[in-house]
RNA sequence: GCGAAAGUGGCGGAAUUGGUAGACGCGCUGGACUUAGGAUCCAGUGGGGCAACCCGUGGGAGUUCGAGUCUCCCCUUUCGCACCA
């Protein structure tokens, strides 16, 4: 195959740039500008890169390449969040170690980033499951432990049979476990938890003011949860005991006509009146045996009434108290007041048990709904009637809290964060507990390392494996000399990736996390790119540990990352089926706005792409493209296939369209027959029109690379090339701008060609080819005529000239003239430097 | 069900944000050079029509001199959330 020698290149400027470190970042001159432009870093799979790793990688390395230029120090590392599950899981099948199966992992991933040619300063790799990495993820535990934010609880939390652990609230969808899609259930364990619920304020303002997608903000938002409401105390006559509820609507107090509590509510017992007590029970336990999936898919209001009535301190009206598992335990006080009138809810439950409704705000003329939940003015609430919404929510909370009955209250779904597993491949605690009270180990005393075992296996116990290692369980603590024993649980993988950030700005550091002048340097992370499925899971989590880490003084600022990027997935080819039967392209055409079989039009076509799975087969391996095409091709088709956060289809056979490219820029400049520079390559002065373009071409490049639009870079690009050609031959001032501005797109390329064009070091720091707008300038401009709105001709008008002058040109053109016989011109608009709209009559 | 985003050639996508729709690329058609080509170069390529022209950005209405872009209704797709009191 003809074609530039893409092999060679690669392989002789990547060896290049690792020998001459050239993107190490040590001996820096402070006194510029910094960037820090981050990748989330990978899981190191068994099955090594696939195609949806570099996108995001390359993205943020042309970023790292044209900040560079641009005169930046730029601090772009790469490591590894190697502790998790398949490495375990792989050693419980084969018994293979999970450190071994980790390193061989990640000397795969790392050549494979190698051969992409990313400017990582690859001194700075991190891997979590290095000790000398977790250490300090033991250290900060500790800082949490030492400020009451680690705590030990015992209270039903997620746990998953198959997976041998429990898991975070944010781990479990639905019912099952977000890695493997395992059943879950509620069980009481003893657990440690960290109290991000302390935080929930912070994490909520601090999104305000980030660069990040408004989606991802606002899934974080609705994971937080806050509403602001009151919490109302309810006195049951004949008992001591109050029933608290929380709601966000406290104005609506009158219409409360009867009180609901979760099945699992620690009052129900004592409410329970004899003659209820058999249908109380059996409705319990027919909750109880539901799965927490059944639970939220059945739709239908149940409930049972437990005999026991309480007061509404509103109106001193009784009101009955049933169970519901509408109600859930775990939101708010886990019991309600019902106010049908207002909540859909309790509309559906009063309507189906009979209950009274009252309405309490008088829901707009011509209503027709049920429950009215919008705003009006209160009814039926006596001193609260007349009042709007937001009036009789202040006055109704100002007489609870007169009166002892209620307060103020804001409530937040997020729960505390659920930290420990039963699990071997992960980071042990820092903890030691000496007669069942857990203490933290002194400094000097970490890492705790993991110990040897024969057996991963999860023991099925809350102890977890580690509990089988008694030479490593048993110790002394440091600080008091008395025996003690170790935690046995470990960290959840999350627990690496909540700081890794702080440890590649300096990753060495054997005295302290990070040294507070670098941090202070680097921080924050100005540029972020992962993907989306972390929205609320690490990115709150380490949200959560820099707010820690920032209230503590060992970081600068209170926000990690300033500006976030998801690129969007790279889904497989895409596929035409037939009743999930794989059809040829070329039996397939389009009748309107369907696809169906050419030579059976009645047979509709499903024309579409998959999201790449080994059992479907589509999965893309880099490699292979990198063998057939080149990393440069590879890169730059990544990057052309659509907007970088955008969902988009794989097309091997559309990198032939980079590479193409890529071929035609060599060629322009190298002539290998010759050994030397191409005949095109010209040195003469460049044209005006040559001159236009380039600056034309920096200008748009610049912008694009700034906002991260890369397919409209490249076309650029592609432009000044398809240009050149026409042109015959290119100047050698423009070849030499043309190749720095391939440089952060297809490094390894304009390394090659700067070199060939005379130049004795690599690239990288070059400066960027600046614009200058004074080459735009043209003598003429060419200005589209419309008439009526219509497309009907094209004319050219000196560059200066007014209104006047280009609408008389345009009525004095031939083929507008067509248009004008014999009509009245109503109306002429001229748009500077864009179009003329002639307005005709008749 | 609720919320958000998006629907543009055979395909991926452009469109200076209200001003020449389809840049760039894939694919396809024709030609050149070639023993050959899945290499390269040149030309063409939204649909209809011999043409002048007409039609065209999911569908329907509207605002405007002018709408892919703004407004309203509907359809479809994708992504979140899903009894949160």
């Amino acid at each position: 195959m003809a074609g530039y020698p893409f092999k060679t290149i690669e392989a002789k400027w990547q060896r290049y740039w690792e020998t001459n470190k050239t993107f190490s970042v040590t001996a820096i001159d402070k006194s510029r500008p910094k960037y820090y432009v981050l990748d989330m870093f990978p899981y190191p799979s068994g099955d090594g890169l696939h195609v949806g790793h570099p996108e995001g990688y390359t993205a943020s390395d042309i970023v790292a390449r044209y900040k560079r230029m641009r005169g930046f120090n730029v601090l772009h590392p790469m490591g590894w969040d190697a502790f998790g599950l398949p490495a375990e899981q792989y050693a419980i099948k084969t018994g293979t170690h999970p450190k071994i199966t980790t390193e061989k992992n990640v000397n795969r991933f790392r050549t494979q980033l190698k051969a992409l040619g990313f400017s990582y300063d690859w001194e700075r790799e991190v891997n979590t499951t290095d000790p000398h990495y977790y250490r300090w993820t033991q250290w900060i535990f500790k800082q949490l432990f030492e400020r009451g934010l680690a705590y030990q609880d015992e209270k039903p939390v997620w746990w998953c049979a198959e997976l041998g652990t429990t898991l975070a609230n944010e781990e479990v969808i639905d019912g099952k476990s977000e890695i493997g899609g395992f059943a879950c259930v509620r069980r009481p364990l003893r657990q440690w938890v960290l109290k991000i619920t302390e935080y929930a304020d912070a994490l909520l303002a601090g999104l305000d003011d980030l660069d990040w997608p408004a989606s991802t903000k606002e899934m974080q938002r609705n994971w937080i949860g806050r509403s602001d409401g009151a919490e109302i105390d309810f006195a049951i006559p004949g008992n001591a005991r109050r029933i608290r509820v929380f709601t966000t609507r406290p104005d609506t107090l009158f219409g409360a006509t009867y009180m609901v509590l979760a099945p699992e509510h620690e009052l129900v017992d004592a409410l329970t009146t004899k003659p209820q007590k058999r249908a109380v029970a059996a409705y319990r336990e027919q909750a109880a045996s539901k799965s927490e999936l059944e639970r939220t898919a059945q739709k239908d209001k149940t409930g049972v009434f437990t005999g026991a009535y309480a007061v509404n301190a509103a109106n001193g009206k009784s009101i009955p108290i049933w169970i519901a598992d509408y109600v859930l335990a775990g939101y708010g006080t886990g019991a309600i007041m019902a106010v049908p009138g207002q909540d859909q809810r309790d509309w559906e439950f009063a309507t189906e048990y009979a209950l009274p409704i009252v309405r309490t705000v008088a829901p707009p003329a011509g209503f027709a709904g049920e429950a009215y939940t919008g705003d009006g003015v209160a009814i039926n609430s006596g001193f609260l009637d007349g009042l709007r919404v937001e009036d009789a929510k202040a006055r109704m909370i100002a007489w609870l809290e007169a009166g002892g009955h209620g307060a103020r209250r804001v409530n937040y779904k997020l729960r505390d964060w659920l930290f420990s597993r039963q699990r071997y491949w992960g980071e042990p605690f820092p903890i030691v507990f000496i007669d069942g009270e857990p203490r933290a180990l002194p400094d000097d005393a970490l890492p705790v390392t993991l110990p040897e075992l024969e057996d991963f296996r999860p023991s099925g116990s809350p102890e977890g494996p580690l509990a089988a290692a008694r030479a490593w369980l048993e110790t002394v603590d440091p600080t008091s000399g008395r025996p003690a024993r170790r935690e046995t649980n470990t960290m959840p993988q999350w627990a690496g990736s909540c700081w890794y950030y702080l440890r590649f700005i300096d990753p060495h550091n054997a005295k302290r996390l990070v040294d507070p002048d670098l941090e202070k340097y680097w921080m924050p992370v100005d540029l972020y790119i992962g993907g989306s499925e972390h929205a609320v899971l690490h990115l709150l989590y380490a949200r959560f540990w820099h707010k820690v880490l920032y209230d503590a003084g060992f970081v600068s600022t209170p926000e990690p990352f300033i500006k976030l990027v998801h690129q969007g997935t790279i889904l497989g080819e895409l596929e035409y089926t037939v009743n999930g039967e794989r059809v040829a392209e070329d039996l397939v055409e389009k009748h309107g706005d369907r696809f169906v079989l050419r030579d059976r039009p009645e047979v509709p076509v499903d024309a579409r792409a998959y999201k790449m799975s080994k059992s479907r087969g589509n999965v893309v391996n880099p490699d292979e493209v990198v063998e057939r095409f080149g990393a440069d091709a590879f890169r730059l088709y990544e990057m052309f296939m659509g907007p970088l956060e955008q969902v988009k289809p794989w097309s091997t056979r559309s990198v032939d369209g980079t590479h193409r490219f890529l071929n035609r820029v060599w060629r322009l400049i190298v002539d290998e027959r010759r050994d030397g520079l191409a005949e095109t390559l010209a040195d003469r002065a460049p044209t005006a029109e040559e001159l236009r373009l380039l600056h034309q071409t920096i200008a748009t490049v610049s912008e694009d690379i700034e906002a991260l639009r890369f397919n409209t870079a490249i076309s650029a690009l592609m432009e000044l090339t398809n240009a050149a050609y026409k042109w015959g031959s290119l100047p050698k001032t423009l070849a030499e701008p043309l190749v720095l501005l391939l440089a952060p797109l297809a490094p390894h390329m304009a390394e090659e060609l700067w070199q060939r064009l005379g130049h004795a070091a690599s690239l990288a720091y070059e400066p960027w080819p600046s614009y200058e707008p004074k080459y735009l300038v043209t003598a003429t401009l060419e200005i589209p005529v419309q008439i009526n709105g219509k497309m009907r001709g094209r004319i050219e008008v000196p560059s200066d000239a007014d209104e006047q002058q280009v609408i008389e040109l345009a009525r004095a053109d031939e083929t507008v003239l067509r248009y004008l016989e014999g009509k009245e011109l109503k109306r002429a608009i001229y748009v500077p430097g864009r179009i003329v709209n002639l307005v005709v009559a008749g």
